[in-house]
DNA sequence: GGTTAAATCTTAATAGTGTTCAGATTATGG
DNA sequence: CCATAATCTGAACACTATTAAGATTTAACC
């Protein structure tokens, strides 16, 4: 998976007593970790340990543990948006099935990620990572993905004027709600595709 | 604010070797803790000894850690729902405009809950506190507060039959995520006024 | 009421955590 | 080749959850 994998097989077996990259290589080891323990019972030490390293080697790079924690987030912000913006490649096109089909997998694309590593999910918005508003620009890039959905929408009929004005509010809040809601059990799985129809059949004004 | 405090002032100062009401106690003094510091950050040793009391004398309570915060999300789930009955009940009467009222409200009560104590409000939804299905069916108590509010919105026309169907869904994904967003700083606050806003409108099927 | 038994809490110890600091190792630039 | 800077280690400190064995208090029973 990562470049740092490949280059230290296991533990203390490193070639060079300097590691190349280790910045990079925490930051996989404790996303790692994080996937498979939770955000909180991420282990400074365990994260040392998988990269071959001693635990103070750590703070050459992180100030503390919460610093590594929030360049985690910071790397899977800009995962989360690379995943999307690759997802409406595929769907390109300026009708109104396309702009409607590019919503919604904008959105579903969020759940899915959401869904299938909650550890994550819950890294990125749970309150673990502090990223200041210099860092949350890099969420902008999926704000805008959001943006230019809703106004393709507007521009093929898909949503009312009116409801436009509240596009993005409401399609964040519902999808990252009922993610969040699903992931801790609130609410089903199957619930995620009615968020999407109910979303839809708010945005066009009802019938 | 508790019972426990008042008994047992500050440390070691027991009139009675046995405490009374440890558990209630240690509930209420991680839920202070939890306020302050976040639920990752909760000490055991340290609810114990604001307690007054052993680290090991928890375990006669709680098998563990987690399932002391667990107990602390049960008490929560329950006091959330309490104050949102609480601010129901002050919106009497069977009119549009007290239906729209009472909708609005259970809303901003419950993103009042989260932006007064975020750090309540993590532990609630944040994965920290695994409540099973029995735990689960306190917050359908919640879930029936905004299942009634529906109807009389239905009854009154301040929301379309096509709606009603995603009415619990969309409101609750809605509210949840514009809370959760914004206590993350990835909205500005005023975003939920507008929340509440875009659902009305949604609801009543556009103009 | 006094004695036994159960419930409750403490003390002590183990293993693991984040963090710091002085020193060892390696790479880099003159 | 040497000095210097960058990088990592080892040991220590204070803190954490958890367990086991023992002390203390309440409750029950005769």
């Amino acid at each position: 998976m990562s470049l740092s994998n490949l280059r230290i097989p296991k533990v203390a077996s490193r070639k060079s007593y300097h590691h190349g990259d280790l910045e990079a290589a925490l930051i996989e080891a404790a996303i790692e970790l994080v996937r498979k323990n939770g955000p909180d019972h991420l282990s400074l030490r365990a994260a040392a340990d998988r990269v071959g390293v001693s635990p103070s080697a750590v703070y050459h790079y992180f100030p503390d543990k919460d610093s590594l924690i929030t360049a985690v987030g910071q790397k899977l912000f800009i995962d989360l948006a690379k995943m999307q913006k690759e997802a409406l490649a595929q769907i390109p096109g300026k009708s109104a099935r396309a702009a409607k089909l590019r919503y919604r997998e904008l959105g579903r694309t969020y759940f899915q990620w959401a869904h299938k590593e909650p550890n994550l999910f819950r890294l990125m918005f749970g309150g673990f990572c502090k990223l200041d508003s210099q860092d949350s620009h890099k969420n902008k890039e999926a704000f805008l993905m959001l943006t230019n959905c809703l106004d393709d929408l507007l521009a093929t009929g898909g949503i009312t004027l009116e409801m436009r004005r509240y596009g993005e509010l409401l399609s964040w809040s519902g999808v990252h709600g009922a993610s969040y809601l699903i992931i801790e059990e609130h609410l089903p799985v199957e619930a995620f595709e009615g968020i999407l129809d109910a979303l839809e059949l708010a945005m066009k004004g009802g019938k």
